[in-house]
DNA sequence: CTGTTAGCGCATTCAC
DNA sequence: GTGAATGCGCTAACAG
């Protein structure tokens, strides 16, 4: 067995609390001869409190959890290693939850975290929820009164904290730049469209033509999945449409798009310009580095952390849902200026 | 409040004990009457027991650490996932750890997680450890009698057990492959040599070359560090050095390759095979898929989890090094057949 | 200044 | 069949 406090107790021949009075730093009171031999002995004997029963007490455990789709995920790995940082920084662990986008899972984990007594929960909701699935696990972290921030993937309420990127702007700051380099006839490959990243990102779009006083057409507007795949079958489609850019809603569908470009020997940036969205490493390596946007996951993370630790110790916060200001990567998918 | 087994004793006028039987299903003597009412009650109440009270007891917390040196780097966060799916099949949850390569972060993490008295740990030791930094880690975990694996890096010894990729059989594969396709000077670009991944695949390369019966060329083997920085320098060296074939010993390494080959208008694999290791998921997208080694990361991850669960429960294994076999996944980098 | 006492929430041994 | 008592390891009132 490990040395308990008890151990260090008998050993120097004070009381428990003494003890734990000491090692706690609270015992002004106590001379420090006493400190001393008792800080000493604790660290000869190798003492370290159980923490189990230290949240058994304080009812907090310095550990919070993280549910999130899928860590293999790039977007979720930055993030999660973005917290796990933060988290480090407070003294504070991760408990790292992958639902496979399934929201059953998302329950389960919930459930498991409390039982744990987590001081909370950073909430990457799985994407078949829907807001009936998401009030569910809103609910249920409410009933065990655990704190939770929703990052990434959210719905507009007052109801809970969420941090998120702004991809209306993301959206808008992609467009602008196509449109200031000349191009007009911009296709857009969305991502799944019911998806509110996916709608804002539309909306973002839309502004910056208006701004630019450019017509918005249905009809070089293709829905994607977010995947390679996608983004190859949306090309298929726009090429007899005219267009003389692209707008990929993430990088994944921008490489799709490289793809069919390199077989149907299309140049980019030269027969056509390219912007994607997210500035996941490989666009950087890629043959013809892809302009994209830049989302600010760092400062998610970070921020996602602090908030969830202000509510674990009870604050109250003014604001509700957070939105970070992505930036605008040029790169050489976008021409020349 | 949460609900306590309390609260559900004073509800049904049962005793805590009661209860308590009844719940952790040892109550074969208490008439189904009574273990209905209290399972029902239980039910309504939506108690569930906390876990911080039932770990002090059992002495297990269903948890267990993972360390590992960056989550965003692909292999570690599909290593991550499988470790996780497979915990989450065993009802245990992963407390992630990010050590950033540095040593004295492992040892921070190895005291927290004892301190949390999690069940073991999956070590995936940082790089900067020689052996006795790492001899550090494993004597911290033996003092707390924290059962632990070792993932991918290790060092051979029968002090503790260890998944990792047999190298050497990859490394074996990769040349043998490009010898059968009528490739004969091979150049490597390494890892950085002291890993001993890297002195196994490098071991392998030379087996390949063996058994084939040709001659090992010093002057064509260049020392990398497993950036894609590296492949390119690599190919400013090894250009002028008649090769006909390159491997590279991850993918990263390879995209380089790749990226100086384009540069250069070398093609791929029409001028040059090319065949790297690692399986990354890009490795497949590119616009000559990669021909590449493919680690069987799932399997390692599911069995340094199913070892440490056997070490948890007190067993003890007779093998100590598990060494997993990895494949070849040809695509076309490697010329046509 | 320091020790006694009373829990935190639960499992378990031993009586009744 | 069921309950009282004990303890896991620790903190925190409250005495003295």
């Amino acid at each position: 067995m490990r040395t308990t406090i008890k151990d260090i107790a008998e050993e120097t021949g004070f009381s428990i609390t003494t003890i734990s009075l000491v090692l706690n730093n609270k015992g002004d009171s106590i001379p420090k001869v006493t400190r001393d031999i008792i800080k000493k002995t604790a660290k000869e004997m190798g003492y370290r409190p159980n923490q189990l029963a230290v949240g058994l007490i304080k009812k907090r455990t310095k550990t919070i959890g993280l549910i999130i789709s899928d860590i293999r995920n790039v977007f979720f790995s930055t993030l999660a290693k973005a917290i796990e940082d933060e988290c480090h920084k407070h003294d504070i662990n991760l408990i790292l939850c992958n639902s496979n986008d399934e929201h059953k899972r998302d329950i389960d984990y919930i459930n498991v975290l409390a039982d744990k007594r987590v001081d909370g929960i950073i909430y990457g909701m799985s994407s078949d929820s829907d807001f009936d699935k998401a009030t569910e696990s809103f609910e249920l972290m409410n009933d065990y009164f655990l704190p939770f921030v929703m990052v990434d993937r959210y719905f507009d309420s007052n109801m809970y904290y969420s941090v998120s990127t702004d991809h209306k702007y993301g959206g808008y700051l992609a467009t602008k730049h196509l449109i200031e380099r000349g191009y007009e006839r911009i296709g857009c490959v969305t991502g799944p469209i019911y998806l509110k990243d996916s709608i804002d990102r539309l909306e973002g779009y839309k502004c910056a033509l208006e701004e630019a006083k450019l017509m918005y057409d249905d009809s070089i507007i293709v829905e994607g999945n977010y995947t390679v795949e996608s983004g190859m079958k949306a090309m298929e489609y726009l090429k007899d449409k005219d267009i003389s850019a692209v707008f990929a809603f993430n990088d994944m569908t921008a490489f799709g798009v490289y793809n069919y470009a390199k077989k149907m020997n299309i140049s980019i940036p030269k027969d056509l310009a390219l912007v994607g969205y997210d500035d996941i490493f490989f666009s950087e390596i890629l043959e013809t580095p892809l302009t994209t946007i830049h989302q600010p996951i760092d400062e998610i993370g970070i921020l996602s952390v602090k908030i969830l630790l202000l509510l674990a110790q009870g604050s109250k916060l003014k604001k509700n849902n957070y939105l970070l200001k992505p930036s605008l990567t040029i790169r050489k998918s976008s021409g020349i200026r």
